[in-house]
DNA sequence: GGCTTCTACCTTGTATACAAAATTCTTGAC
DNA sequence: GTCAAGAATTTTGTATACAAGGTAGAAGCC
């Protein structure tokens, strides 16, 4: 999407403007802003148009708290409900990112990562849990990303990806909804991180 | 919403009709059926027109599962974040949800009821999650409401409200969360008393 | 008689034109 | 010089007209 960096907070959204960019008329485009309002991206203010709407941090804290919930839900319901074939997945899943932390791909390493928590999500076994959480992961991408970049995440992040695995395995369903929340959460080092990356976007 | 029961399941709604009916032209008839599409209540296929799309069994016990689950992470969060005024509020609903009873007025017990369940949203102290359990309590509400129903079950709701209330007042997040997932997840009795009500509503 | 294809009509999607509301600039008064 | 009020311009919201795609019905072929 093109509001990741090129449009600073607050700003308006010139329909006309927009338009002509997109050499589409202000009909289809009104219903895309439509469809970004509720999306939460930009903010529709009857009477003054659309303006973009960059969570601060704190939504943006609330928002990782209730990611870390939702997906430990999937987990916990994921220990009981989980098929072999979906075991195997995450262990390749597991595989892959590993390879990719090894050639340094952080692209690569992303989109494995994203296929192991679809996985989970899907196997919840409740696909409007699932839906609602593939929502929220979508929103949250670009922040998420970020995490990446601190010095050794990626190590651990993958050493939690195992644990959650081994207590899907065991269907522990409290150790991986626990693991799989402070796995997700926004702590220690990662809070500072995601703050700090805050300042940067607001300049 | 006009869609309690005015509209068939599968129906597509045609924009012409709607529009003459409300006496407004397509276009900002269009813009409100995108607004319902992205709250789940009607379908849009491209080129062929939206449809109703009432949740079916399946999707009805999923939604209530994570309502249950959203609602018990509000629960385990407020057992901590909560302020007296708003524990005098809860007892307060209690009260008035009890006299609703005696005096037999459904209305005014479910107007408490969801008070009540407002009130630990918003003491989860997290308005994000607040606003999405407010979003899918809505969503749910005309099925909830069936269960009211159910003989006697008034009266087991009130004293697991107070159930909670009472975690809540001791800080206990654990118990909290459990007595709230119990209250709103879909089991035993209410599980066939939603099923019937989906049977006659397809009629 | 049934199936396929072509055509006509109906419906959605898009553009443009117009109306209403809000903001901004200008002008006048204190 | 500053503040307020009004007018002009900009901008959102709505209506209507047109284009493109889809569905259904009719006609022709197997």
């Amino acid at each position: 999407m093109i509001l990741e960096g090129t449009f600073a907070d607050g700003q308006r959204l010139d329909e006309v403007q927009l338009a002509e960019q997109f050499n589409v008329s202000r009909t289809p485009l009104r219903e895309a802003l439509q469809r970004l309002t509720l999306s939460g991206l930009v903010e529709q203010i009857p009477r003054r148009g659309v303006f973009v709407r960059q969570p601060g941090p704190v939504e943006l804290v609330e928002m990782f708290e209730v990611m870390a919930e939702l997906e430990a839900v999937c987990a916990r319901l994921a220990a009981n409900r989980i098929t072999d074939q979906a075991l195997a997945d995450l262990k390749q899943a597991n595989v892959n990112c590993q390879r990719a932390i090894d050639a340094q791909d952080t692209d690569g390493y992303y989109r494995e990562n994203e296929r192991f928590h679809a996985i989970v999500y899907h196997q919840s076994g409740n696909s409007f849990l699932e839906r609602e959480s593939k929502r929220l992961h979508r929103r949250l991408t670009p922040f998420r990303r970020l995490q990446l970049r601190l010095r050794g995440r990626l190590r651990q992040s993958m050493s939690e990806h195992e644990a959650i695995v081994a207590a899907l395995e065991q269907g522990d369903a409290v150790k991986a909804s626990d693991e799989m929340r402070a796995h997700v959460a926004v702590q220690g080092e990662k809070f500072h991180l995601l703050m700090s990356s805050l300042k940067s976007a607001a300049e």
